[in-house]
DNA sequence: ATGACTTACATCG
DNA sequence: CGATGTAAGTCAT
């Protein structure tokens, strides 16, 4: 089944079995929304509400094992929060699987759910994002995480 | 600003 | 399988 929520000029689709969740992204080319599991969240969410992603079941299954590792640590990042790739690196232990942790950020199959755009680069700059950096700042506006001269200085906002 | 560096994954023969 | 190319990074020049 496929769901799909106008947000800004886009839509983000939701394919779901049932209550898992099957895969998360960001298209243009949808003509209506269509119901899914967790939508409430996502529209509090983009209202700027803080919510809590956690009790959506996703389905990583598929996903290579060090991949499903490093989404489920990001998972567990808490909003209005951010870490660095090489931080994730730290825990999976290894500090030099930075890079790695970028590739699965980048073919990250559940958008937001999965929140990538709360891992950054170390030195507190914002770091790539698949859908463009400015729509990840776009979201860390949103979770008042402040970005000051395209970084993120203030240790508030770092987790750990 | 540029280059060297590590590692896992996808792709291809 | 093994070789190759790739990557949302990091650190020292």
């Amino acid at each position: 089944m496929k769901g799909a929520l106008r947000v800004n000029n886009g839509f983000i689709m939701v394919e779901y079995e049932k209550s898992v969740i099957k895969r998360i992204y960001w298209t243009y080319k949808c003509e209506e929304e269509k119901d899914f599991p967790g939508k409430e969240l996502f529209i509090d969410y983009f209202l700027g509400k803080k919510v809590d992603f956690g009790d959506l079941i996703i389905d990583l299954k598929r996903v290579p094992s060090i991949f499903k590792k490093i989404y489920e640590f990001t998972r567990e990042i808490p909003y209005g929060k951010v870490i660095s790739y090489k931080g994730i690196a730290e825990f999976l232990g290894n500090s030099k699987l930075q890079r790695v942790v970028g590739n699965a950020m980048k073919s990250n199959p559940f958008l937001i759910v999965v929140p990538c755009h709360r891992v950054v680069r170390s030195n507190g700059s914002i770091g790539n994002f698949s859908l463009g950096s400015e729509f990840k700042k776009y979201l860390l506006n949103l979770e008042g995480v402040k970005i000051e001269n395209e970084k993120i200085s203030c240790l508030r906002y770092w987790w750990h």
